[in-house]
DNA sequence: TCAAAAGTGTTATAAATACACCCATGC
DNA sequence: GCATGGGTGTATTTATAACACTTTTGA
């Protein structure tokens, strides 16, 4: 895809007449596939700008259902985790036409105007269960695939900010938010839960430790069964008890006294 | 006054010119004053609504530049605390000419469109050192007061809303963000500390425990004065060590192992 | 039998919690 | 003296952290 098609342009001006003009999404979707936290990245149409997924609000859709209406639009799915967790208000926060190589997709005057004007991003992320994470393109970007957040590519605008951001809030939201519902798949190993916690802490966790302490708290349910990994010791597999693990979530902040 | 100048009109007509649209920001202002924890209410010219500050993020500005703007303009004070908790998006989210008394000022149709339309409003808290703290009004507001946090009292649009979130964020930024150098003047108690603590927490805590544990913090000098209270023993006076109570701040997040 | 990773247990230290008791002040 | 809130100490429990040992598997 080259160039705008007719449909395309339709669709745009429709964007731009029901939209708030300069404020946009952009989610950062997450997912923990083979040991690793991953987060989707789309590439424009032209050149080698990777972008976080985003959006625009319409003006009768307050932000997180925008915000919802556009991860369905890229994932097809509906229901997931959703969390706002900041803003990104650069003066200068733009599309450059010329460096990001929207100009070669030939849109109209009006169209590339709206594109390349300074947009406000209020940022969510959200979390996707592994194997239902199929993302599909949009005329903007001609591809999408998972990158490792570990790896730090090189993002276009401020995009990597935004995903370091991310990272943190979930940091932040993991005793607190229903995380591990979208992030492990029904039946998982304690091994794998502890991979997820420390990348997305960002530290290594003692294994005896950890184990303790998730058994303690009482949502994790031994399945009997195995993981028949290679030539060790298989793990066990688990399943989450939805209810106790709903309840073992605060927002308490520990202090100390 | 009852209705716009002239020299209002223009400078409406000037920050619509150069705002970005239907973009605002909303600064819930705290201190701590007399053992309150309270924050800033502004009222509307006609009626009886109370908002809480707000203004328009400029085409060359970025957002938070905003915040600091808008705060300056509303206490006149340079580098307090600002920081960014939410975004507040409802697709209603907007000024009521009637019910709010807007059309009473008899502003000239443009500002009135302006004014009433939808709104997504970024959301900072800030606080005031207590003895510093007075509020300049604005074309649009007859009356600035504070208003204590624990007597809900009712404001305009969701700006109750912002308020409670506002204080839920300085509950999670105690240990991560320098508030108390801020929220306390130069010499303190510990007592008052442990109101100021209690307050945000909206929980009591243990009163030997507390002193144990900002005593060990070690940001805590005690200055070999007393406060002269009343008839009860008086508390002695102590001022925050400012670079061991930056270094004590930690964005770790405590998970148990 | 060996390496590799899983599972389990022990211990030392530190932190959280719940109190009890004394102290200084003004009335 | 006494009520009031401030300052101090202690004991119990719980949590954290470090680490050693055992188990299971495939090659």
């Amino acid at each position: 895809m080259t160039k705008f098609t007719e449909e395309n342009i339709d669709t745009w001006e429709n964007t731009m007449r029901i939209s708030i003009p300069q404020l946009s999404i952009n989610t950062v979707i997450f997912r923990f596939h083979k040991m690793k936290l991953q987060y989707v990245a789309m590439k424009l149409v032209h050149g080698n700008l990777w972008f976080i997924p985003g959006g625009y609000v319409h003006q009768d859709e307050c932000v997180t259902d925008a915000a919802r209406r556009n991860l369905f639009e890229q994932t097809q799915i509906h229901d997931l985790v959703l969390n706002e967790f900041g803003t990104f208000g650069s003066s200068d926060r733009r599309m450059n036409a010329k460096s990001d190589g929207i100009e070669k997709l030939e849109m109209p005057e009006g169209v590339l105007e709206w594109i390349t004007n300074r947009f406000v991003s209020i940022a969510y992320y959200s979390v996707i269960t592994d194997p239902y994470a199929t993302i599909t393109a949009s005329p903007l970007y001609s591809d999408a695939k998972w990158l490792n957040i570990e790896d730090d590519d090189a993002l276009a605008m401020d995009h990597s900010i935004i995903v370091a951001e991310a990272r943190k809030a979930l940091a932040k939201d993991l005793l607190s938010k229903p995380l591990l519902l979208s992030f492990m798949p029904v039946e998982f190993t304690i091994p794998e839960l502890q991979r997820l916690y420390e990348v997305i802490l960002g530290r290594s966790i003692d294994r005896g430790n950890f184990r303790k302490r998730m058994l303690k708290s009482g949502f994790l349910i031994k399945t009997g069964l195995v993981k028949g990994n290679a030539r060790q010791r298989p793990p066990e597999l688990y399943h989450l008890h939805k209810d106790n693990y709903i309840n073992s979530l605060t927002e308490d902040v520990k202090l100390g006294f």
